[in-house]
DNA sequence: AATGAATGAGAGTTCATTCAT
DNA sequence: AATGAATGAACTCTCATTCAT
């Protein structure tokens, strides 16, 4: 599938040092706005290095190459959306099904939230797209996404609930993307954040009898 | 949001004589084998022409860019899903949770079928996206969808139906790119297939209820 | 009138250290070589790049496009004629049909000794014609001799003075210019801007009485 | 002075049918709509057969190349002034500075009217000023001027009464190609050509003295 | 550690001209 | 005579990356 020389993705060095941390910090925070600002076919490291106010040279001590900006910026988005996900469908207190619903709504929000950079990063996908450490964070959605669905379908084949598993994942995942590119109203996302819960429930309903 | 200055990114001369329409057939295909053995970041206009064993000059007479090229690929891939999707909505011969199950199983195939083109294509996606003539074809994915709506959930208020259609398009289309991301049996797609024309009916069920 | 996207034309970074003086002055050296031994039709960056021993991503560093090179070479010229002029128009010891007389002598001079790049520049001025700092620098030799011409014709009407100072400005720079493109011989010079001070000073002389 | 293969620049077939004159004549008149409405720079022979409704090939059997193009337009545009000027310049009933006084009237009007055209010629002219018809054309408004100052310059040495003649000459096509350069009301013209009349007469006044 | 000048391959696109039909 | 498809060298400009200072 193409792609000659692969590279290092993940960073060339952990900053030690509190002056590093900013600067590597600059520098994310600039890739973010020239992702939003100019779009991901004028994302260039030229371009990040002078809105972080950092020489070329600079950036390039932090970071091996152009992708690997693009993948730490996804990493971090990762890191959030995974934690909010983890901390709805582990809370044993609330009936699967609810909690799914609230997975929804949270991440469908999130996702408008940051529509901006999310659709620029999508574009730069190819980039960083391969890298082993992003299956790696793709795998750690998978097993919380597995172990909520033991809960909610304890009946269920193990092949079955995997299955289900995926599934939902991957809409949840595919469509709020796409569903996010679009400017949204707050009412909408609850609209349609309701609508993706009732196919879901009504599957697991299903699934489950 | 990026994207300066909009080129027409329709054809740019019909072929009229069977010499220039082997051309342009040659040139697509050399555009889908660049995209597919090179991927979206090495597909350029000169790779395809050499590939195509046309001058560049030539290439440039029926596309008036590079875009026109992914775009007229996108299109013909548009064209024969819909075709494929029409046929099994209209059929009012079987009852719409047979039709639907029909059609995710005949998209989902046919996604795996072109699974390496559609890949590169999304990934040169930013090229001709924002084009007029892609909206176009979306829209009449979405009346297809809309018109089968209307049989299968003939008592829900409009704004629900719209809803459902949405999201049962989206999820179709959004889901069915990335699953056949990666490569798939005959055996996975139809298990897959399955389990979302289940979400499907057990969604269409409870909402017409 | 043709002329689409205008682009900045001035320097892209003021050369900071004496390197970068030492590039810029190349690149311009070698684009007067290649303006006058190869012409305005194959003027192009690359040749200029590689006549000045610099890669063509260097001469990008220092301007910002083609047109901004030759803008440059257009503007050393103004700032040397103007100097020139200025100098000998402000000399209020001598009484103005001697001023202007000198002036001619010195402008045609002046022209011929730099025909071989002003005939070039001229070819060229179409890309760099447009920009606002060619305005600019025309309008400065304008104020030059208006102020001249409220000496030499004081008891004018406004209009009939500013015509006056425009005709022979006008006069002085096209003629100069036809004049120069053909090579001449120091007499023939000399000769030629006796008759063009006759024909200005006898038009004062007229104009003042 | 640059420039590589020069090429026959004259038309390369007399049209001897009616058809071929029109053909012809609807190139030249596309090529006229395709320097004013797109400029010099896009001034391309593709484009003019195809404003002119003709095929490329046609073009190029009535022209060698797309300089005879421009020579012809440049040809016929000399042809008009030419014959304008002889028949002010001949008329032996008025008195010389009369004559002088109207040819500068009418060639000031003349340029400005054609100025559009004139414009994107001049652009152009590094592409047809140095075929040797041009110079013949140049030829033919100097012998005119020469006979013309013979008559107002009576007493004068042959040396000076040439260089007046081709003082006079200069001034007048290059200031009035200048001048047409920018658009002008009908008033501006006639104050403008007054002046520069005024100023031819008090010359000659002077040197004929 | 930090800089940023320098590189140059490579991109998309144009256009004068030819020549087989 | 007329066509217009085909050519491909040439053009301007970008950008990831290196490395001498």
């Amino acid at each position: 599938m193409a792609s000659a020389r692969k590279a290092q993705i993940s960073a060339r060095k952990q900053p030690q040092q509190a002056r590093s941390a900013d600067l590597v910090a600059a520098i994310l925070q600039a890739a973010v706005q020239v992702l939003t600002t100019e779009g991901a076919q004028r994302f260039t490291t030229a371009r990040v290095a002078e809105k972080a106010g950092v020489s070329i040279g600079s950036l390039y001590q932090y970071f091996p190459n152009k992708a690997a900006i693009l993948f730490r910026l996804q990493s971090d988005e990762w890191q959030q959306t995974t934690t909010l996900l983890h901390g709805i469908l582990d809370d044993q207190s609330r009936p699967p099904p609810v909690r799914l619903r609230a997975l929804v709504h949270a991440f469908l929000q999130s996702e408008c939230d940051e529509a901006a950079i999310r659709g620029a990063l999508d574009d730069a996908a190819p980039l960083y797209r391969d890298a082993p450490e992003s299956k790696e964070a793709q795998a750690r959605g998978h097993r919380a996404m597995q172990a909520f669905m033991r809960e909610a379908l304890p009946g269920a084949r193990p092949a079955e609930r995997a299955r289900a598993a995926d599934l939902i994942k991957m809409t949840l995942g595919q469509v709020g993307k796409h569903f996010s590119e679009t400017p949204r109203s707050r009412a909408e996302i609850t609209a349609y954040a309701d609508a993706m819960a009732d196919m879901f429930c009504a599957y697991l309903e299903k699934a489950g009898a």
